[in-house]
DNA sequence: AAATATATATCAACATATTGATGCGATGCT
DNA sequence: AGCATCGCATCAATATGTTGATATATATTT
């Protein structure tokens, strides 16, 4: 993949003060970082943000008993058809199991086996480090503020429902 | 899609002065606003954000000529394979055609139909109502400080590279 | 007991995204 | 003229993502 972002404007004062061409930019970009997230994580730690964020839910301690798929689903903000297709790789590849729920044998809880927790924490330095080089511009303030500016995006932009 | 992310932490004070946990926020949301974005743009704009970008990218007076594949692979960081399947669909749809270059009859430039035009000029309003909801809660400095922050992530996420 | 609701699995159709590969026509170089 | 390179189209395999739908087992309500 040839880069060519890297001539877009990358300081605050080079983009225009017009709010509709700084939104165009903001959510172009965004486009773009989904994109290239996905293949660096798959590229450099092998496996996919789904993957990631999935390994990471279930590795959680308060996920330590599990999590149902409903739960799951919910957290991930992925269609349940879709999750089950990710769960099924994942199960093939011996890193989690679903079990069913002794409370309501209708529900599936979704758990890290021992070889999915060695397989996460033998990524954690990995991780460490693919952190380290994409955020190695970002203080630590902005990180506090680039994840605030994330979660408020994230908190209307699901709600945004045109005429 | 169940609304779940609301209960995730929304203000800088509250989440964890670990860099460790900040990153992996960033992350994770990032993720999430990849998803949201794709089924937002598909369900209240009607198309998908790659469609977005490619129509942005070609009603851009500097690509009143047109863009050639290459330099639209570059341009929205996807592969020549992706870029072709999602031209095709355009092109079906009479928004967009590809014209062998005169100048390197190798190269073919893609360029917007009249209807592709007329198109994207009837998308402005629902765009920029889209972007109102979106970005309520952003000022006019946040998404001056917004868009730095992902252009930064974007130059260096590129360029990660794991041992 | 019967009806209704729920959790999940699965199907179908379609779109988007990647890498690696091959082939063809055109261009550039020697 | 011949060869190397380039720009693109296409193929193959795979993964991720959506909506709408159906089916089954289980739980809850009437």
């Amino acid at each position: 993949m040839k880069e060519a972002a890297k001539a877009l404007p990358s300081k605050p004062t080079e983009v225009s003060r017009e709010p509709g061409a700084i939104n165009n930019r903001i959510f172009f970009r965004l486009f773009q970082l989904g994109n290239t997230l996905q293949r660096q994580a798959f590229k450099e730690l092998g496996i996919s943000t789904v993957q990631w964020a999935m390994l990471g839910a279930l590795s959680r301690p308060r996920a330590e008993e599990g999590m149902s798929l409903a739960d799951l689903s919910d957290y991930l903000l992925v269609s349940r058809q879709n999750l089950d297709g990710v769960l099924k790789r994942l199960e093939r590849d011996g890193y989690l199991v679903r079990i069913t729920d002794e409370v309501d044998r209708r529900a599936r809880i979704v758990k890290l086996t021992p070889e999915g927790r060695r397989f996460w924490t033998s990524l954690q330095p990995k991780i460490y480090e693919f952190y380290r080089q994409a955020m190695v511009q970002f203080r630590f303030d902005d990180t506090v503020a680039f994840v605030h500016y994330l979660n408020m995006l994230q908190a209307d932009l699901q709600d945004v429902e045109l005429p």
